[in-house]
DNA sequence: GATGAATGAGGGTTCATTCAT
DNA sequence: TATGAATGAACCCTCATTCAT
C-alpha cells in the first residue's frame, strides 16, 4: 500500500507495459502497433493500459522518458569513468551509445525511427530527456573547448547535434541490416575518427 | 490538344497531387494527413488521387521518388561544378544539401521525419533514390581516398552515412526551430569542419 | 454471473445480430443491406458486429449455418415422425419445408434469393448445412428405392435437387406475392402430387 | 441514319455490350462486375455503355429481355415442333431448356443465379419475358389438362413454377459443378420422369 | 485495481455515373 | 456518337478509448 501510493506498482505492471510497448513499437511502428497488441504482450487487459497512461501518445512519451533516463544515466557514467581529455570522454560517449544500441536493438529502433515521427513528440513535447542527452554531449565539447583541447569552430550545441546525427544514422543503418552487415560497436571508431580528426588526410606536426 | 494526345494529362495533376501531399505530410505527418486533405489541397476529388497512385503508401513512395530525383540531380550538379579536391566537392555537397533544405522546408520535413517511419518505406521499400543519394556522397569520398586526399580510416559507405546523419540531424533541428534559431546554410561549414578536419584542435605542421 | 463466466455473452448479442441481419438481408438483399442498418436493427454499435463476425460475408455464412441448423433439425424431426412409407416421409418433408417458409418468410427470402449469389457462398463456401439438407431428402428417396416403394428412374441426389428446386421456386413465387396469392402450405400437396405421382393422368391398375 | 434512328446501332455495339455484360455477370455476379470490366470486355469506353443503357440495373434488365426473348422463342419452337400430346410437348420443352443451358452456360449462370438477387428485378421489375416463359409452359399444361391428358390436381401456373424450379435447380447444380459431374441434357429425362410420372413405383394397368 | 466487451467516429478506397472534348 | 478522366457519395472496417462489472 505504501509502495503503491508512491506511484510504484508493486506488481511492476507499468514496466511490463512499457517493455511490451517497446517491442510492439519496434516491430510495427507507433501507428502500426495496436493497444490490444501491447496489452497482450504485457499480459494485461486493454483497459489496464489506461490506468497507467493517459493515452497512446502518453505511452510513447512515457516510454521515451523511461528509456532515456537509463540511457542518459549510462552515458553519463561512461563519460564520468573516462577521466581525462575531452577526446577520451567523447570516445567513451560514442562507444557507450553504440553499445547500448547493440544491446537493446528494439529500444534503438524506436528511438531512431519512431520517435521522430509525430508532431506530437517532436513539435509539442519538449523532450526534456533528449535535451539532457544533448546537454551531456555538448557539455563535454564545451569543456574541451574551454580547456583548449577542442576547436571552437563549431558551437557545442551544434557539434552535439552533428555527433548525435552521425550516431543515429549509423545505428539506423545497422538496425535496418538486422545487425548483420557490420559491427556497430567497432563502428564507434569511425564516428570518433571523423568527428574528432576529420576525413582529411592530416599532415600532423612533425617532430 | 496535341500534347494531350500523349496520354499524359497536360494539367499536371500528378504534380499537383504530389505537391499537395508534400505539404500535408509535412504539416500532419503521413498518418495524420488525410487523403481528403491532400485532394482538397490539390484541388481534385478524393478519387482522382487513385487515378495516379495505387494507395496512400504509393503516394508517399512516389513523392519520395519524385522529390529525390531532383535532390540527387541538384547535388550531383553541385558536386560536378566543384572541380578540384574531394574536400571542395564535399563542401559543395553539404552546402547544396542544406541550401535545398532551406529552400524547401516542407520537402525537407517529410524527408527527415516521415521517411524514417519503418514498415512500408525503410523495411519493405528498397529506396533506390536514397541509395543514389548515398552513392553520390560515398563516390566522392572513395575518389578522395584513392587520390590520397582523404584518410582511409572510415569506409566510404559509412563515412557517407555519417555525413548524411549529421546533415539530416542539423536539418531536423533547424526545421523544428521553424528555421529561426540559426542559419542552416551557414551551418554547412560546421558539418564540413567537423567531418573533414574534426573537432580536435589541430597542431598543424608549422614551418 | 455464473453464466457469464462461460465466456458467452448472456445478452444473446450474436443472435440479435443474426436476426437483424436476416431482416435486413431479406429487405434489401446482401449487398443492399448496410452494416450500419444491421447494427441499428440489432441495437448494437457497428463495431460490435465485428466482435462476433469476421466481416459481412462471414455474417451471411454464419446466418446461414445458424438458420439451416434449425431448418434441417425440424425437417429431420418431421421425417422421423412420419413413420411408414417413403411417400409419407416425403410428404412430411415437403409440408414441413413450406410450413417453415410460411412461418418465417424473412428467413425464406434470404435462403431463396440471397444465398444463390455466387462468389462467396456457392462457389467458395462449401455449404455443409445445405449438403445436410439435401442428404436428408435424398436419404429418404434412396431408402424408398431400396424398399421398392419408389422408382429407380432418377438417382436420389438428383431427385432431391429436383424436389428442392420445386419447393424453392414455389416458396419464391409465394414470397414475391407477399404471401397473398395462394396458400403456401396447401401448395405442398401440388409438389407432392407432381413429384410422386406426376402430372400424367394415371390409368391406375384396375382389379 | 435510318437504321440508327430505329434504335438499332449499325455497329452492333449494343449487342457487344450485352454479351460482355453476360460474361462479366456470370463470372463475378451483378454486384461484383464493374462497369469498367464490361466496357473493357465489350471494347468500348465506360461512358459508351450509358449511351445504350440508363444505368447498371437497366443493363441487367436489358440483358434479360434480350436473352429471354431468344430463349422463349427457341422453347416455343421446340414445343411447336413437338406435335402431339402434352407429354411430348413438355418433354420437348424440358430438353430444349437444358440444351440451352448446356450451350450457353454463361447465360444460364446469370439467369439462374444473378437474376433472383435484387429487389430491383424481381420485386419492382414486372419481368414480362419471364411471364412469357411461364405462360408457354403453363399453356402446354393447361391444354393437356383440357384434353384430359394431364391430371388437374395441380393448377397450370403452379405446375409450371414447379417444373421451372426443378429445371433451374438442376441447371444450377450442373453449373456449380463446372458442367462436369453429369450430363445436363440427359438429366432432362429425370425432370420429365418425375414431373410427368412421379417417383412412386407405378402399378401400371395390366393388359 | 483490473477486466474486456462495447463503442462509434473516422478514413481509405471503390466505382457508377457524368461531361468536356 | 464516342471517349475516359474526373467526380464524390457511399461504406466497410479499424481501433483507441470507455465503463459496468
Amino acid at each position: 500500500m505504501a509502495a503503491q501510493s508512491a506511484g510504484v506498482s508493486t506488481s511492476g505492471k507499468r514496466e511490463r507495459i512499457l517493455a511490451a510497448a517497446e517491442m510492439c513499437f519496434a516491430e510495427a511502428g507507433f501507428f502500426g502497433a495496436k493497444i490490444a497488441d501491447i496489452a497482450n504482450a504485457a499480459g494485461v487487459a486493454d483497459g489496464t493500459i489506461y490506468l497507467y497512461f493517459r493515452n497512446k501518445d502518453d505511452l510513447l512519451i512515457s516510454w521515451f522518458e523511461w528509456r532515456m533516463e537509463e540511457v542518459v544515466a549510462r552515458l553519463a557514467a561512461a563519460v564520468a569513468d573516462a577521466a581525462g581529455s575531452a577526446e577520451t570522454k567523447l570516445t567513451a560517449f560514442v562507444r557507450a551509445y553504440l553499445t547500448l544500441t547493440s544491446e537493446n536493438p528494439a529500444a534503438a529502433e524506436v528511438l531512431t525511427v519512431e520517435l521522430r515521427q509525430s508532431s506530437k513528440f517532436i513539435k509539442e513535447y519538449k523532450n526534456p530527456r533528449f535535451a539532457d542527452f544533448l546537454k551531456l554531449l555538448s557539455g563535454v565539447i564545451e569543456e574541451g573547448q574551454k580547456r583548449g583541447e577542442l576547436s571552437r569552430a563549431v558551437p557545442p550545441a551544434h557539434a552535439a547535434r552533428i555527433i548525435f546525427g552521425a550516431l543515429d544514422e549509423l545505428a539506423r543503418s545497422w538496425l535496418l541490416g538486422g545487425g548483420q552487415k557490420f559491427d556497430i560497436v567497432r563502428a564507434a571508431d569511425w564516428v570518433v575518427s571523423m568527428t574528432l580528426s576529420g576525413l582529411v588526410q592530416q599532415k600532423r606536426s612533425t617532430p
